[in-house]
DNA sequence: AACGCATATTTGAGT
DNA sequence: AATATGCGTT
């Protein structure tokens, strides 16, 4: 059997350590695989499913579950590449949520859903809990969306179903404590909404499945039979939901193997349950231990680092982490006046390194606590010309433009989708406006229907004719679409959706800068489609708009094109970085009041999961890591000042090079770094800071900018001039529009694309 | 229905 | 600070 030679060739085993290897030979039974960071985890993983498929495990009898899209979609490929793509493209290989939602979709039936449920997003679950809002009049100040959808979330998560939680004597008294009584009653219409709407959001993709093989013991059954092998990557960072779906699957087999890091539980904040791992060996008795220790990852002085750090936390399953790669540099420590300094500093230190080290920008990543922190660094990197790329933030599928069209697409698969029908409805517009809307929503709620439902079958007393006449030519436009959708392929259905809907003719009318980008976020949208339908028919797969829609909205924007080989900088939070790895990493703003965050520092539970964050982000480092934090920053428009964070006191101060610090200014501790629990909060600490604020001057000398008067020398943009933006960097007029005070630059900038800048506002510099 | 101005909210991580 | 929401005006 060719399988067989392939193996041979790529000699698998003997790449691997006496405890990985181990981990990937004993393949049978429940193991338990505790994975150092960097200790060749995913290699394990890989190699362990290489393995079974070798001893003749069939590739559709392997489940194997991983947090990211992306992880499943890089080990599969790493399999492919032994046991060829013809055997990997048949393992159940993905994330939770969408493995299930596809078992979902197969069984809709059985739980009452039409298999082409539609998956809501964060932005649309809260837009549903505000309509409710409206309806049982409560006031969304008091009951805040994102807020109630925490609430309701969790109780899923718990698999807590309305009912259930009228029960739960906590979550009852909690929300009568907040003030928020009601939270039970948003919490039953929601659901019954989202039943009634055919709609699923990410939790109730968990927790259906939990239903359907309580409810369906011959689906279980089933379901049991074929996965034969069950593994779980990051069991750590798993919630009850996803633990109860594992356990009834494994129930029959016992064949379960699950791997993670106590360590490195950082999700608990979302409802994972750092309790999965450890009571792993409850749960199955007889299971097999194999711990990953050595890591190969990062220098000794970085492994050692983290060690010290992660030792602050109690309660974890014994292991000794160690590298035996060189000692390496120390932790370098810096401190900066200002977040502004701060980006100066780290900007500096990036140059230093590539011309010391001889490595490039994709050598370096930027981590932090908080998305915001990006904007700060994004800036420093403009100014000097480093290209970098943002992870995380708005993703591309967020975008107005996209879900607009993404919401023809769902309302097309599933009329009921009220969320995406309001949204829709008047875009482009058509006269349909909020009154129009509201009469409908009220009817629908009397008659007990969705809005689609009310369109196609009630008489539309209420409205006059004229509106009617706009409604019904809206109802003949999706009726056309939705009879083509088994006709047409996910490609042509979607260039018609964006011709015939008028869309494309809306952004078209528009000349603004703003409208051409819409355009072609659109175009990359249809693109993605057109690359997905062809996949699919040379796959011998359904190219249809139903799984199109299935894909993406699971999808987040560490999915998409991630060109490992371009060089740049990468800036993303901690949380994401998780499972990455470069050789040159920065921790920024280790600051009391940011990491910890203040919204996790009420309880040591808390403060042990910021740890575990903190240790996270030492260990992405693979030759050097550095810290640094501002003595002040701007938050909510408002200067705060802080002090340097407990975890840098945490850490073993033998690893750490201190000497980036001025020390003249906190006598009373090592370096302005608490080494125990004190802070620096006291007035006459800060007052000291906040009078000595230096003013660092930024501009680059080698590109000295001329300041510049556009009332008096504006003749000199012309198109073709090189300009400086302070936000945006560098960049060449393109054209200029408007008279006087409404004088416009159309600029192409280097790094962020084209941009139409009022002159008034603008500060435009001319580059020599 | 589009626009302009005032006020509120965000900055807690992501499937 | 930047963006979102809301209300009143055209």
């Amino acid at each position: 059997m060719s399988i067989k030679n392939e193996f041979q060739v790529h000699d698998y085993l003997s790449q691997l350590n006496k405890s990985q290897h181990e981990a990937v030979v004993n393949s049978h039974g429940a193991s338990l695989i505790i994975a150092g960071a960097g200790s060749g985890k995913t290699r394990v993983l890989t190699y362990r499913i290489a393995h079974l498929l070798e001893k003749g495990v069939k590739p559709s009898q392997i489940l194997a579950l991983t947090f990211t899209n992306k992880a499943a979609r890089e080990m599969k490929l790493r399999i492919a590449t032994i046991v060829g793509d013809d055997v990997a493209k048949y393992l159940w290989m993905g994330t939770f949520h969408s493995i299930f939602a596809r078992i979902l979709r197969m069984e809709a039936k059985k739980i009452h859903y039409p298999s082409s449920f539609t998956i809501y997003d964060t932005t649309d679950s809260k837009s549903l809990i505000k309509s409710i809002l409206k309806e049982m009049k409560l006031p969304d100040k008091v009951y805040k969306p994102g807020d109630i959808l925490g609430r309701i979330s969790s109780a899923k998560n718990d698999l807590i179903t309305p009912n259930a939680y009228a029960r739960d004597v906590n979550r009852m008294t909690a929300d009568k404590a907040a003030q928020k009584p009601m939270v039970y009653e948003i919490y039953t219409r929601y659901m019954r909404h989202c039943f009634k709407s055919g709609v699923m959001d990410f939790d109730d993709l968990l927790l259906n499945t939990n239903i359907l093989f309580r409810d369906n013991p011959e689906t279980l059954l089933n379901y049991q039979n074929r996965f034969q092998y069950i593994l779980v990557d990051e069991y750590q960072d798993t919630n009850l939901s996803q633990y109860r779906i594992i356990k009834k699957l494994a129930e029959k087999h016992h064949n379960i193997c699950v791997v993670g890091d106590d360590a490195q539980s950082i999700y608990s904040f979302r409802g994972a349950k750092i309790e999965n791992i450890l009571n792993f060996r409850n749960d199955y008795p007889g299971y097999q231990l194999f711990k990953l220790e050595q890591n190969y990852r990062s220098t000794q002085t970085i492994v050692e680092a983290a060690n010290s750090i992660i030792a602050n936390n109690k309660g974890q399953i014994h292991k000794r982490v160690f590298s035996e790669k060189p000692v390496g540099s120390p932790i370098k420590v810096l401190k900066a006046y200002s977040d502004v300094e701060e980006g100066y500093l780290i900007a500096n230190e990036v140059k230093e390194q590539i011309l010391k080290q001889n490595c490039s920008y994709k050598d370096f990543a930027i981590l932090y606590r908080t998305n915001a922190q990006s904007r700060i660094f994004e800036e420093a990197f403009l100014k000097r010309n480093f290209p970098y790329r943002i992870y995380g933030g708005q993703s591309f599928y967020q975008r107005k433009e996209i879900k607009d069209l993404l919401a023809y697409f769902r309302v097309v698969i599933n009329p009921n989708d009220q969320e995406s029908i309001k949204r829709i409805v008047n875009y482009p517009a058509r006269g349909i406006g909020n009154t129009t809307m509201e009469k409908l929503e009220a009817q629908a709620i009397a008659e007990d229907k969705s809005i689609w439902g009310v369109l196609t079958t009630s008489p539309l007393a209420t409205l006059n004719s004229g509106t009617q006449k706009k409604l019904s030519g809206f109802i003949q436009l999706m009726l056309r679409f939705m009879m083509k959708v088994t006709e047409l392929n996910a490609y042509d259905l979607a260039v018609e959706v964006v011709t015939e809907s008028g869309i494309l003719k809306e952004l078209h009318q528009d000349k603004s800068v703003e409208s051409q980008g819409r355009i072609e976020n659109i175009e990359e949208l249809i693109n993605a489609i057109k690359e997905f339908t062809s996949n699919k028919i040379e796959a011998g797969e359904s190219p249809s708009l139903v799984h199109f829609l299935e894909e993406v909205s699971l999808l987040t924007d560490q999915d998409t094109n991630n060109d490992q080989d371009d060089n740049r900088i990468t800036m993303m939070t901690i949380h994401s970085a998780k499972g990455l790895e470069f050789k040159n990493v920065y921790i920024v703003g280790v600051e009391e009041g940011l990491f910890p965050s203040p919204m996790s520092s009420d309880t040591e539970k808390q403060i042990e999961e910021e740890r575990r964050l903190f240790y996270v982000a030492i260990t992405r480092a693979e030759d050097t890591a550095t810290i640094s934090f501002a003595k002040s920053r701007y938050k909510y428009g408002e200067i705060k000042f802080s002090s340097p964070s407990r975890f840098i006191g945490e850490i073993d101060q033998k690893f750490l090079d201190i000497s980036g610090i001025d020390l003249s200014s906190d006598s009373s501790t090592l370096a302005g770094i608490p080494t125990n629990r004190q802070s620096f909060n006291s007035p006459k600490f800060q007052r000291r800071e906040s009078a000595s604020q230096p003013k660092f001057n930024i501009s680059n000398q080698s590109t000295s900018p001329v300041n510049f008067n556009f009332n008096q020398i504006g003749s000199k943009l012309i198109p073709g001039t090189r300009v400086l933006h302070d936000r945006f960097g560098q960049g060449t007029i393109i054209s200029m529009i408007g008279n006087d005070n409404d004088k416009k630059a159309i600029i192409a900038f280097d790094n962020t694309g084209e941009k139409q800048l009022l002159l008034k506002f603008a500060k435009l510099k001319i580059l020599n």
